[in-house]
DNA sequence: CCTCTCTGTGTTCATATGTTCATTATAATG
DNA sequence: CATTATAATGAACATATGAACACAGAGAGG
């Protein structure tokens, strides 16, 4: 390989060095370095635009610590990623996916075999930009494709997005995610190429996946995977409140027996996510709080990665629930 | 315990994250948080100065893990934290300091035992500014006393200091670590109170030590540690070039096997660095180039914290070497 | 009770910085 | 080679920011 420098970049980070390091004023900088006042000013911003010069707005350490050892202690997670509330949906889930992003780089090495699920929330992990380097690991499909055209968070898409950012190679699932026949279903799970993927996909070293509500999920009855009156017993009837993946169900006790439609789903289901040491679940949305509950409590989750506010009300609802018990 | 946030921090993050990521300018804040502006200004400095708004300033990410990938490749190592050069060793050692500082501050976790070295690139960890939560982790000194007095590089100061930083308990090694004969060595290791702290630091799950050259130890011909007849022995017939923790040598080669004194120190020998799981190396300085490239393929380290010419010159030296083989 | 320091506040002003625009180099294309 | 498109540059200006100062309220000690 080559260990020559873009030359520019060496002239950049000693700018920003002395700007943001130093605190030397951008004129100063202009003399030292004998370009103009003005260029100087061009370079930081490149530096920050090129990722030299990273500037990082943090919950108070020592507070958004205390959260994340609070529900380690609580749920038996191995950690919690918490991200600074915004406004504004799309930017918090930006934020979420920057955190999750960045622990993924440290977290991935060569030959780590990573099961993606599908969502808007796993999507923006994926898009998150951001330079890191490049390994080899694999990413693999855990569920089919869901939306049939022009799916930007299907799996398989986010699966070729993560190699574009991690490197690696990505391992698509060729089959819907949902059929209408159970015996459909059969027949494509003695596929051997679908087995062999999500065999891979079930012994992979992480997993990645969004959990979503029963809101969230109403799409799935546009897109006719179940009907309404199958969402409406799920709620009403078996407390279902939230899902893991898109389609793994769950109560607010974290019981996952009530799985009404597993017999219709290519995908790996919550007993198989189980198996896999390191489930990081991604859940942005403030609506989500009590469906992460829920989540916690089934015991699938291994590192949980939510906003601030998510994250307090989490424990609050689990206290309400435990004084109640 | 009490989720209420100290009050300001939430505005200060509040602040932060509007001037910083939102790019909204200071007057802008002001009218909105319906505070003046100056204070606005005041509060963004108090947020950089309490770290909830981190500057850092990285080599061009992708050339740096390209770096980094390369020493990961070559010597097998699990990371390398590799920091921008400086002037100034001081300085150098600083910011050297402050990646090793970051790293710990997510690695260590409760019940972590940290075995700790000393010297100014191990103290320069400990003494790095910088907020982080408090966790319950163990540090223990792997050396006894050095510097008989004032001895701020000493480890068992340094793992106080540590302390202070990431929370937790230190160990001190009462004894001192070196002794002029072999047979007070053994009566030392016999005593309960030693071997206990020993004990205790070879089974540590982290250590941090620092790395020297020849020259940087020069400090131990004046207190005596050996003659200088001794280290010019070393270096000339045995072709020592460097040292781990102060004390354990090696040659180019990473060749472990000319130790002149161990038996007159009270601290871990290589081998038992070698059952650490994660040992943590720094070093500075850019004349420790050769003894990095040899500390390194002893097979001891497992993170390597250094500047960016010291691993652009091991990894040539490392090709120097391979070539002329 | 008063004074004194100390901290926090807003004002004013000098300075630092970003923006816009006209200009010039550079590259791309016929 | 001429010509156009594109990007890089610096000047002038407008704006944003930080520093020095002066003032007010809160405790502390007499």
């Amino acid at each position: 390989m080559d260990l020559q420098l873009p030359d520019e970049t060496d002239l950049l980070t000693e700018i920003a060095m002395a700007y943001y390091q130093n605190g030397a004023t951008q004129e100063e900088i202009s003399k030292r370095f004998a370009v103009s006042r003005i260029k100087v000013g061009r370079l930081l911003r490149k530096a920050r635009e090129e990722g030299i010069v990273e500037i990082t707005v943090k919950y108070h350490p020592v507070f958004s610590a205390n959260l994340e050892q609070q529900l380690i202690d609580r749920f038996g997670i191995k950690r919690a990623l918490i991200a600074l509330d915004q406004p504004h949906e799309e930017e918090q889930r930006s934020l979420v996916a920057g955190l999750v992003s960045g622990y993924l780089s440290n977290a991935l090495t060569d030959d780590t075999v990573v099961t993606v699920g599908q969502g808007r929330n796993i999507s923006a992990v994926a898009e998150y930009m951001g330079v890191t380097a490049k390994r080899n690991c694999r990413f693999v499909c855990g569920i089919g494709g869901i939306h049939p055209r022009g799916g930007l968070t299907n799996a398989d898409h986010i699966c070729r997005q993560l190699v574009k950012k991690f490197g690696g190679s990505s391992e698509t699932l060729y089959a819907p995610a949902f059929v209408n026949d159970p015996t459909i279903r059969a027949s494509l799970m003695a596929n051997p190429t679908i087995t062999q993927t999500l065999d891979l996909a079930r012994k992979a070293d992480m997993a990645l996946v969004g959990v979503g509500d029963m809101s969230s999920n109403s799409y799935m009855v546009d897109l006719g995977w179940f009907s309404a009156q199958e969402v409406s017993d799920a709620r009403m009837h078996h407390g279902v409140i939230g899902d893991i993946a898109g389609y793994d169900f769950f109560d607010i006790h974290g019981n996952t027996s009530h799985n009404i439609m597993s017999d219709r789903i290519i995908g790996l289901n919550i007993e198989e996510f189980k198996q896999i040491p390191e489930v990081i679940a991604v859940a942005s949305e403030s609506s989500k709080s009590l469906s992460l509950l829920g989540a916690l409590r089934t015991g699938v989750i291994d590192v949980l990665a939510t906003s601030v506010s998510n994250a307090m009300a989490i424990i609050n609802l689990d206290d309400l629930k435990q004084n109640k018990a």
